[in-house]
DNA sequence: TTGTGGGTACGAAAAATATCGTACATCTTT
DNA sequence: AAAGATGTACGATATTTTTCGTACCCACAA
């Protein structure tokens, strides 16, 4: 019964300004959205009746007790990277998360105190690896 | 005039099985899709199409010497991930390569020899950041 | 020679997305 | 009260994507 269509790309543009800015208007989405560089520019009714479909979709949700209704991503940021980080370790690692650490790290130079962040993270995994 | 417009979902899904299978015939690609669960059934013209129209737009690449033109994507699989996760340590982990780390490694278990793998990649980079 | 079983090409219809015009409602300011 | 500035709603149109039907080609078996 549950189909999902995901995001399109245009929506999926909407989605990450709606996350950048938290619960926000049409009309700054749309501002913020203009403002992006590489976007074609549309007219502001283009965004409201996408921000429409989006909420009809169920993608959004939206608070219209005040005049100008404010709209927020029912998927959270948070979510949305977990399962596409998940999807990726799976069908690009093979299941191996490690491989996808490094390739991070290798690519994104980290600074010590990060480094030794996660120094200590994998302290904590082993301990509990070798059983409390 | 560079549009690089991003393959759309369905495209996506050819070009993963193409990652997945390496340089194929449309034959193949097309069975390889119909045996994924979720995917709606279609006819073979339509993902020739699919593959034929991908090829039009630059996506893939094909080698007609033979009867049955043999497909293979552009970009490659280790590319689009790169890609994907540059975007995701800017936007979602605000450039911080070790919280997209952390957060992995806390969702998939890694080995022991994993984890010694990423440690001692750490103790590359440090001692690179040491100065040599 | 006449199927039959692959293949490709490609126009066109169907479906989904994206864009906009216009009608309407509410405030605010003149 | 009329004019502006903002907003929503929503039908239509434009554009893109997706799906097929059909025409054709070539090899091979009957």
């Amino acid at each position: 019964m549950s189909e999902k269509p995901n995001p399109t790309q245009k929506e999926y543009l909407i989605l990450k300004i709606l996350w950048a800015l938290g619960p926000s208007t049409v009309r700054s989405v749309h501002e913020a959205l203009m403002e992006l560089p590489d976007v074609k520019k549309v007219g502001y009714t283009t965004t409201l009746k996408m921000m429409q479909v989006m909420h009809s979709k169920g993608m959004l949700d939206r608070d219209e007790h005040e005049v100008s209704h404010i709209y927020r991503a029912i998927i959270s940021e948070a979510e949305d990277t977990e399962k596409i980080l998940d999807e990726m370790v799976d069908r690009s690692f093979k299941g191996s998360a490690s491989k996808l650490v490094l390739q991070v790290l290798g690519r994104h130079k980290a600074s010590r105190q990060e480094l030794d962040q996660i120094r200590s993270f994998l302290d904590d995994l082993e301990s509990e690896q070798d059983g409390k």
